[in-house]
DNA sequence: ACCTGAACACCGTTCAAGT
DNA sequence: ACCTGAACACCGTTCAAGT
């Protein structure tokens, strides 16, 4: 009844694997998630894995695909186009934060652009809205998404590193900056200053 | 004398090892470097790897060490500090472009931001020239770097995909808009403009 | 000092075979 | 339709043993 039981359930869902493989990237991390431990942690062998998704980066593909929806909710706050979309910006850092096995995912899956897919569109329509058109208006869209992602990718894969934190393997000219270099920093000014100072040269006033 | 001369030759050395190491990560990407593989093109046995360098992790923090001093040539031009950063920069990115696999490396490596030790020291010089002490200093250094850094890895990790130059996942509003995205762009350009806004609103003018 | 054989504990994936 | 056993071809790493 207790070992045994696994036999006696109803058979598997794709739906039932999916939430098995997200379980174990949330607690353990994308490096976690192999064939046996999931079909372990189903109480099955790898080929009924197979049988029911597919292969690992099937698994990660739809994972992905999961993922991206929750990241579809975001509505944009403020009154100029440069507020919207600056607000959409710190909206979908804020998602990432809160689940940053996200970007981990994406990454093993190479699909770094996952998290965007829902953004562009929003964004898109707010650089419409300040006035833009055809070619200017790619640029512009571009421009942003190269800015969000960018910071999100460095203060995941970098700022958790020593190196922009705490500078000790060079020596400053002028110690007040040594000084304050190994300080940490609140990386959101940071993010919001570069994006103010481009959305003001993109956006029309 | 051929296969055999395997042998007869000279012991191994740490920075055979290495070359190898390197030569395989150039040739197949980071991906392929395994230890028997390497072993195997240096005509020996893992263990014999484990005794000059060590483990796999060992290998690659030498290889990222390697490839940080090739990026320590870099000179600024220009007269102004931020037409010195600038081509700092962008510098470091035709580095980068020329050696694509220093990238996949450190990211393996966990070491993201070691591609910036050697600039970090470079910009600070012209941002203090520049006139900025202290907290400026530090935060227009910083800002600069995770400008240079989220470009980069952009580039390499997210540009390569259908995403951002092909908007095929969804409608916008603007049929104009649309088939500017689906041309691809001058990457430089988004660079260019992004980097010259956040410079100007950083460095006094 | 330098190198090997052999093993341990893992991977992803496939395929014939069972019910 | 759903699941297993068993295998294939890989991994990184360790360790006693050889010269």
């Amino acid at each position: 009844m207790t070992a045994d039981s696994y036999r006696a359930r109803e058979p598997l869902t794709p739906e039932l694997v999916l939430d098995a493989a997200m379980a174990i990237v949330e607690t353990d991390g994308v490096e976690a998630l192999s064939m046996r431990r999931l079909a372990g942690d189903l109480g099955v062998r790898t080929p009924t894995v197979y049988w029911h998704v597919g292969g690992r980066q099937e698994i990660l593909d739809k994972l992905i695909d999961r993922l991206m929806n929750e990241f579809g909710r975001l509505r944009p706050r403020g009154k100029t186009p440069a507020a919207r979309i600056s607000s959409l910006c710190m909206a979908l850092l804020r998602e990432v934060r809160r689940r940053p096995h996200v970007i981990a995912v994406s990454r093993t899956a190479g699909r770094g652009e996952a998290i965007f897919t829902r953004a562009q569109e929003k964004i898109a329509r707010e650089v419409e809205a300040a006035g833009l058109h055809g070619r200017e208006a790619a640029f512009a869209l571009r421009t942003i998404l190269f800015q969000l992602g960018g910071f999100i990718v460095v203060e995941f894969g970098i700022a958790a590193d020593t190196s922009l934190h705490g500078v000790n393997r060079w020596q400053a000219a002028d110690p007040e900056l040594r000084d304050e270099l190994s300080h940490s920093i609140d990386i959101d000014e940071v993010f919001r200053f570069s994006l103010d100072a481009v959305l003001a040269r993109l956006l029309p006033s």
